[in-house]
DNA sequence: CTGAAAGCGCTTACAG
DNA sequence: CTGAAAGCGCTTACAG
């Protein structure tokens, strides 16, 4: 814990520093940038001004000789969404173990209000952007990807162009979710989507059918939302060929079914089985604890923000390239598992 | 959406767009700044140079001249956790409408992370900071306080100084907990806590202290940590006036609890009730689902950026002020309710 | 209503 | 190894 007499009004400048070593400015501003040639005696009679005077460079003086500022943006949909919070979490850690500082924004999903807070960080300026895109066909991202600001993309790429992206294996991940199902017996398997335009639930959908087709058993995709899910499975489930397995490609599509099979009676894994993308810490504690595939939320975030930080440091020279996580499924009961209660 | 011709290499300054409109640097400035004493025709040209050089006001310049910075910092213990996750994102939504950026960052409950980025707010600088503290005995916390950047801290207070805090009623919420146990008629209620440390809970445990005597019930706290809530739990329940109803002071006791409860084969509400502090959305998909005290999070987050903002116009005449959110009795099924099935 | 001057705190060349 | 000069892009007084 640093101690200090009284807090100063006015905060040092390099020049008191350099007054009170007896040097000139540029020996300072060398010697904290830890520039070569700088004798050892000098450098130390600065550093013992710099801690005596509690100097601190100025950030925006920095900023304005053309330095980087050492701030990046992160742009996600939801800050209080489970999966992003995590994600933004790492994301905040990984800036800041690199001296960077992260300046969190939330979208809501929002073109607009992506566009505006793209705009503000790119002007402030920021060393680089992370994003989840709201919309991946924009034109205006394609115009900010072919800017003077590193970008990488989260969880989403963006349509039409080459850009840096880290996101998880989300075809595989279906196909493995699916794969289990069938390795139950299951024959009658739906898949169930909320946000069907996401680009990695478009995948997941994907990997779905393609495990189907291969197993040759019939596809069902099954698009819902909050207001007509009851109707919608209840139809569902009285239909001749009612499914046996559902697959659910995201977290709320996940909770959404949860839900309503409950209100309907439907018991899950007895009468359906169950297994949904995107974990959830929660998901342990249900009855019957929900199989799913974990995304790698931390690996995520940390891996973004260093590719994001290789970039900026290499700029512009650097290709782009998409980066796949892998994901886990993680056995629980949903799916017609047993499991043992253990602590 | 804008649109550009052609992304410029170098961003135009202030002198551009002066020498475009023909006009002085400094009535550009006055325009954009929407100062009196501007010609409304010269206010036209100008705006149209603006808009077709796409300028935009260098931050940084403007921070070197002595302007805000129009930032904020937020640090909070764990971005990742629901409860905080959502004040952020308030926070971050609170301070966007009202022309801010909010700097995320989170202590991991370390003070001395906590201290660090303190310290590189205060300096970068930012106009204010948002804390949730790790520790409210910290010295170094008292110190800023007194320092020349506003503060308000969330959720928690600092000991031993007045700061603006905005919190939630902690002590009448329990109160509102255990008075509803009593009326369902439970005798032996006991409170169950981790990180009995932190501020928020001990008011917990005094409002249910407060409660219990009031009602001439005998107080239990139990003290649990994710090691030995096993041990401890099954020897609650094992002793001759086990508890027949408990209230968990903090979500992540409410969840040890849930989940150690369940491998002791104790049941709830039939063998034991329960009435959790913080609510989160999941507790309605579990069995039974939780009763809580809801605490308003997106309220806490608005609420303490409106005041930060303020207290940044109206600096250094501002007294401090202790604001306190009510909270909710969301009544479900763990506390002993029956609820019907409803959609 | 408008503009020329000076300065915010640093750093990049340029000279020693 | 060290320093004086100039400039980054804006704004605050100060003059008209």
């Amino acid at each position: 814990m640093r101690v200090r007499k009284s807090l100063p009004k006015k905060k040092a400048t390099l020049e008191d520093v350099a007054r009170a070593a007896g040097v000139g400015p540029m020996t300072v501003s060398r010697t904290i940038n830890g520039h070569p040639y700088v004798a050892t005696e000098t450098a130390k009679r600065v550093l013992a001004a710099v801690r005596q005077l509690g100097y601190r460079p100025n950030h925006a003086a920095r900023v304005l000789t053309g330095q980087l500022s050492k701030t990046i943006g992160l742009i996600v949909p939801d800050l209080a969404d489970s999966f992003f919070s995590i994600v933004s979490h790492a994301v905040q850690e990984a800036a800041r173990e690199a001296g960077y500082i992260a300046w969190l924004a939330a979208s809501n999903g929002d073109p607009s209000i992506e566009e505006a807070q793209i705009e503000e960080m790119t002007h402030h300026p920021v060393d680089g952007i992370l994003l989840v895109p709201a919309n991946s066909q924009s034109k205006y991202l394609k115009a900010v990807v072919s800017g003077s600001t590193p970008l990488v993309t989260i969880d989403r790429p963006i349509d039409g162009v080459l850009t840096d992206s880290v996101e998880v294996e989300n075809r595989a991940g279906a196909r493995i979710a699916v794969e289990h199902l069938i390795g139950h017996g299951y024959k009658k398997i739906a898949c169930v989507v909320m946000n069907s335009h996401l680009q990695p639930v478009k995948q997941r959908i994907a990997g779905y059918e393609e495990c189907l087709r291969h197993a040759n058993l019939s596809r069902r995709k099954v698009v819902l939302s909050d207001q007509n899910a009851q109707e919608v499975l209840s139809k569902l489930f009285a239909s001749p060929d009612r499914p046996d397995a559902l697959f659910t490609a995201n977290n709320s599509s996940t909770i959404c079914v949860i839900k309503t099979l409950r209100s309907l009676k439907i018991k899950v894994p007895r009468d359906v089985a169950l297994i949904g993308f995107d974990d959830v810490d929660f998901y342990t504690l249900l009855n019957p604890p929900v199989t799913t595939i974990r995304q790698p939320a931390v690996e995520l975030g940390r891996t973004s923000t260093r590719l994001l930080l290789q970039k900026i440091k290499s700029m512009p020279s650097t290709s782009s390239a998409r980066t796949v996580l892998p994901v886990t499924l993680m056995i629980r009961e949903s799916c017609g598992c047993k499991q043992e209660v253990t602590t």
